[in-house]
DNA sequence: TGCGATTTAATCGTGCGCGATTGATATGAG
DNA sequence: CTCATATCAATCGCGCACGATTAAATCGCA
């Protein structure tokens, strides 16, 4: 049967090209706000709750530092976090919001009736969708981790 | 309803971290192979239908020259595809598959199990899933495609 | 208390992904 | 036939994503 599997029979192709349609849906509401789509998903971890540690936030968004670390110095570059030392742990750093990026927030919010349109109206099916994803992912990470 | 939306009740979000997921899963089957998770749907594309041009391949994929070619060259580098300008049309070039290419399939038909087992084995869970996604990207690349 | 083990962020190198541009080849209207 | 237009691959620059490593701070145990 595997045999004569197209690329298109794959569930990871079918996520691979999902992705990046998503990203490309994404690219022209996030350019007039200057964030880049992961960047996006960092501001909607931080809108969530503030002040993390980069752990933290790695964490939440299955990211390590040598990903967030330089996303990080850009998005502090343009005016969106600020950066400290935890005076707690001085190993670990805190990312807070600016008022800049506690202003996107709204902007972000206008972004909605778009990505709506976009994705399509049936919201049963896209939280189905989401829910489904989640739980593979889960299975996938639990399995990795044993490995 | 917006207002208070975290991380994780974002479809894209659930697409993002499920991508991240399967390419964190494919990549110690696909290290032995000597091939990225790119290169392994580039050859999933060729195993399908061998000698295509950069442009048919980019289709397949959804992917452009500009990430194509530096992606072929590697793979040529590493001797799996070879690239000959065609004959018919001097402003394309053919991709063809070596050798050792054509061989991977058999190898990468070996991963299968460790798929499976990662994957879970409710198939048709699975191919909902699948299909779903492909229907989603389909109204993704509609709409980019109009505005 | 002292010191090895652990935790944390940062750094480095490589490979995508893509917007923008370039250059070469083919096409087609007049 | 000619020249503007279109098509195609390649190139360039930048921002992720991540394996591997490094350096600093903390922890924990003898």
């Amino acid at each position: 049967m595997d045999f004569k599997m197209s690329l298109d029979d794959h569930l990871c192709f079918a996520i691979y090209s999902a992705h990046h349609a998503i990203v490309r849906m994404y690219r022209p509401l996030l350019d007039p706000m200057g964030v880049t789509y992961p960047q996006y998903l960092v501001l909607l971890a931080l809108w969530e709750q503030d002040g993390r540690r980069v752990r933290e936030l790695g964490a939440d968004l299955f990211l390590d530092s040598n990903t967030l670390t330089p996303l990080l110095k850009r998005m502090q570059a343009v005016g969106l976090v600020a950066r400290r030392r935890n005076p707690e742990d001085e190993r670990s750093v805190l990312i807070f919001l600016t008022e800049k990026g506690k202003a996107l927030k709204a902007q972000a919010e206008g972004m909605s009736p778009c990505v709506a349109e976009a994705m399509g109206d049936d919201m049963q099916e896209l939280a189905e969708l989401r829910d489904r994803l989640h739980r593979l992912r889960a299975r996938l990470d639990g399995v990795s981790q044993k490995g």
